[in-house]
DNA sequence: CTCAAGATGTAATGTTGTAACATTGCGTTT
DNA sequence: AAACGCAATGTTACAACATTACATCTTGAG
């Protein structure tokens, strides 16, 4: 007797081809290439984007106008985006000492802070070995 | 021996434009306010804010595609910039528990960062004063 | 079964940014 | 003055990213 499984959704289509990737997409890449899934529509896309935005499965790279998996594992706390601009790999890191930095920024200007955009271009560690700079 | 004045370009007036905002604006934004100075094409404007974030004078802020001056006085240091999502007001601050945190980040990782994205969401300390959170 | 809520489709439009190439203004060289 | 070089600007078109309004379909609860 197997349960019955919910629809799956494009939401869960979308979640789905966003673990396959190992770069940051953009909407428009999901949708060319969800379409032999029925995903016809960028208003689709977005609505899907956001849904799982909401519930925290995916993050959006506002450097890049670009979306990525969460591969954090934070509970609520702010991720940082290393960005690697040669090859364009992106690692999120949860990191204590931004969460402090932040909070620190926040009680000495009263500001309060509700979600964060940390995100570092630069080059990432396999990108300097192969090619240091001269 | 004067030195002659070079010609005023739209990147000046760009650039005190901007300086008269009190938050970020869009590059159309721009375009919009200075046609009656003679800018009539949004190219016009991307080259000038090119040339103003080069010369440091400008921030792009990444999580509203806004552009604002420089306040910061920073020398090479990251800005932090404290977005309110209430009243639209940006402070720009410099901060080195944050640039500690970059540092550390990429000594952990080897990524070696370039240039950063630090854009804290929130609210802004008059925005609370005047209507607390229920 | 029926209905309401949610998911999706459709189509248009809005917003942001860039490319490619022509033209202009102005100082320097001849 | 004429010719030249170069940066700034204009023009046009388009690419890329995102949102909106409304219609239709699907599903699960009652």
């Amino acid at each position: 007797m197997e349960k019955r499984p919910k629809r799956v959704t494009h939401a869960d289509r979308v979640y789905t081809y966003l673990q396959a990737q190992v770069r940051p997409v953009s909407a428009y890449d999901i949708l060319e290439d969800l379409r032999g899934d029925g995903v016809t529509a960028s208003s689709t896309v977005y609505r899907a984007l956001e849904k799982l935005t909401e519930a925290g499965k995916v993050h959006r790279i506002e450097s890049l106008n670009a979306w990525t998996v969460c591969r954090g594992g934070h509970d609520g706390k702010t991720p940082v985006f290393a960005i690697c601009d040669d090859c364009g790999a992106v690692t999120e890191h949860v990191d204590n000492d931004f969460a402090d930095s932040i909070a620190g920024l926040s009680k000495r200007t009263g500001f309060a802070p509700n979600h964060s955009v940390l995100e570092l271009h630069g080059r990432c560690s396999d990108c300097i070995t192969s090619a240091p700079t001269p």
